[in-house]
RNA sequence: CGAGUGAGCCAUCUUGUCGCUCCGGUUUUUGCCGGUGAGGAAAGUCCGGACACCACAGAGCAGUAUAGCGGAUAACGUCCGCCCACCGUGAGGUGAGGACUAGUGGCACAGAAACCAGGUACAGUUCGGCUGUAGUGAAAAGGCUAAACUCUAUACGGUGCAAUGCCAAGUAAACCCGCGUUAUCAGGCUUGCUCGGCCGAGCGGGAGGGUAGGCAGCUAAAGAUAAUUGGUAACAAUUAUCUCAGAUAAAUGACAAGACACGACAGAAUCCGGCUUACAGGCUCACUCGAUUU
RNA sequence: GACCCGGUAGCUCAGUAGGUAGAGCAUCUCCCUUUUAAGGAGAGGGUCCUGAGUUCGAGCCUCAGCCGGGUCA
């Protein structure tokens, strides 16, 4: 795994309304507290493995800084694990948060594991 | 030294590795190099502007806001100075601080009686329901109440960057119902109403179809810092230096090491001036009261 | 982002010249009935979202905050 370079610029987040509409209406969901991720297999123009995004409803996280927090802890944990994701096709995914609180780096980053080993599970 | 008052400022820092936004350069292949990157409140959206658009905004009414006097300002409900009232030993603090001698209304309970009056008990009387006291109450004939209507003075056109202009893509110039078509005529604008003015060949409703991209607006400005001058001050003028976020499912993070005061409230979304609310702690200056020492 | 509404009993809502907080449904008790439902009688239940201010006195007027909802490309 040398030479890989961990960055997530932004033609791999995924922007368009029409792709999060079918991700949401088809996709399908596995979940690990405080995290769901959300994904669906499909092709598409961009020239990237995944397109990623990331959410904390308004509802749970009430304060901006604390769900500006969460997601650039999700968004530093994906950009670090995006390589132990084995996808045979181009898939967009969501990540969404489902916690009522704040929670630490460690713990978004172990159960994001988790996620990832299931999905990889699935394909093989 | 202790207690306190007022004004202003700061908002963890340093280094390394990986990563993100925007800009510039290099390179021709999505890399590399350099620069850049949240707040004092970015918040609430409570005021005031700038800016943009609306068949140029006219008159009257209504409505809303403000309320000692003078000044500052682009403007303000903000700020500064002075007067007055109240609070504090004091430094100081607080104040919607015009008019119930224009009119209308309201004053529960208690009380004989509560706002065109009327008249309880007792006493005194010049016998005139005249005077005093008692009693209820916030208030008893003289008042209180305008954050009651109202009056006076002043100000105010409406809508807001999801405004607005342009480009690209796509669809349905179709269907049903009603009204109207060269007219003292449907309907619309004038943003609550009336008058007046203007537009006008299509308009209103039903059911249904399509779009959810890009660029401009978008950050160099009532700009920041410093000095000097004018002014009691708010503030203004001049000179010098500087360029300081512009994202768009939305950029500031992770890890490691070190330091100490062990880190609060909290994240820009058109931009400024205020107000209000949230907030660990620290610093500076001026002043007051008390105690002690000399 | 900009601009608007609302908060009163467990639920749905009334509440105007500021003066003792109400209705319907629901709950509980009793009556009626073989029993239940319906009907009748009665009872309990309120920080009027929170905190200040004006007033002798605020659900109502003023200011600040909290929560919930809506409109606009």
């Amino acid at each position: 795994m040398t030479g890989l370079r961990y960055k997530l610029p932004r033609k791999s987040i995924l922007k368009r309304k029409q792709l999060i509409d079918a991700l949401f209406q088809s996709g399908r969901s596995i979940a690990a507290y405080p995290l769901r991720l959300v994904y669906l297999p499909m092709s598409y123009p961009e020239d990237s493995r995944f397109l990623v995004t990331f959410s904390v409803p308004k509802k749970k996280i009430k304060k901006a800084v604390h769900r500006n927090r969460i997601k650039r802890l999700m968004r530093e944990s994906f950009r670090l694990q995006q390589y132990d994701l084995n996808l045979p096709q181009k898939t967009l995914l969501m990540w969404i948060f489902t916690g009522n609180d704040v929670p630490n780096y460690e713990i978004i980053y172990q159960k994001m594991n988790l996620i990832i080993n299931e999905i990889n599970k699935k394909y093989h």
